[in-house]
DNA sequence: TTCTCTGCAAACGCTTTGCACGGAT
DNA sequence: ATCCGTGCAAAGCGTTTGCAGAGAA
């Protein structure tokens, strides 16, 4: 279902709505399971057997340039893919290696617990413009 | 300067202090930089014309191990290492790519800027053992 | 001698690149 | 006819593995 959605939601961002960019990003949205390349290569290929992995990595990443969709990275040499419209955090369990979306946000340092689980380590980077490039403006480019 | 003391800040963890694994550990206390291994490999080869970039692999992968240094993902196909005995956070300019060690923790998610750089988009992640596998116990190890 | 550290070379796995085919406008 | 999406195959690159030689205990 919501096909017409998707499409629209691909236009939204000036993206040509293509077979597969939809059944892709239609995978993104109603799998919110921080899939990999493989991970949607795989679930879509039974569906669309000429489907190949090249397609994959090219529409993941058209989607976030255009800030469709965001890349995860918890563990190294995964990159994850994640639709979502409300910002969020992860907690990857180092037993079951599940990945939970966490949407807490206070207090997030004061206890070594979220959301019931025991935090044994946590990983907080932000990305942005430092404030040397701030004040040099756009002539620092390069 | 200070070797003996890395000699034995890696005893403290039972990590037999070799040459190697002195200057190695030395260069990630003196260089706080979140080196990746090609950038600890290339600073120490200098000095020592036999070292192997294997020997780094293997070396900051037992430091990880051990405790004594950190694991850094900020960008993915870039593992990188840092050795910081304060917790901390890290700040990634898109422009000069410089990576700033971030250690204020109060309302870190109220405003749009942090120690003056604008933050464009931030990942928060939490490793540990989740609700699940605690109540688990350990029987559920597999 | 035995165990561990070291290092070369090859293998590996994810990702990117180059190029050509095919469909849409 | 042109542009863009798609896909195969090969290359690229960081990392891991296997194994052998060197050094320490």
């Amino acid at each position: 279902m919501i096909i017409n959605n998707i499409a629209q939601l691909l236009e939204t961002k000036n993206i040509q709505a293509s077979y597969h960019r939809i059944k892709i990003l239609e995978y993104l949205v109603n799998n919110r399971i921080h899939p990999t390349v493989d991970n949607i290569y795989s679930a879509l290929v039974k569906g669309i057997p000429t489907l190949s992995k090249t397609t994959v990595y090219n529409t993941v990443k058209l989607f976030v340039s255009k800030k469709l969709v965001m890349q995860v990275t918890v563990e190294d040499n995964e990159a994850r893919y994640d639709y979502s419209e409300t910002p969020h955090f992860h907690f990857k369990c180092k037993k079951c290696e599940k990945l939970y979306d966490i949407f807490q946000e206070s207090d997030l340092l004061k206890s070594n617990e979220i959301d019931g689980h025991r935090i044994e380590e946590y990983h907080i980077d932000f990305k942005g413009i430092c404030s040397f490039c701030t004040t040099k403006g756009e002539m620092a480019n390069g």
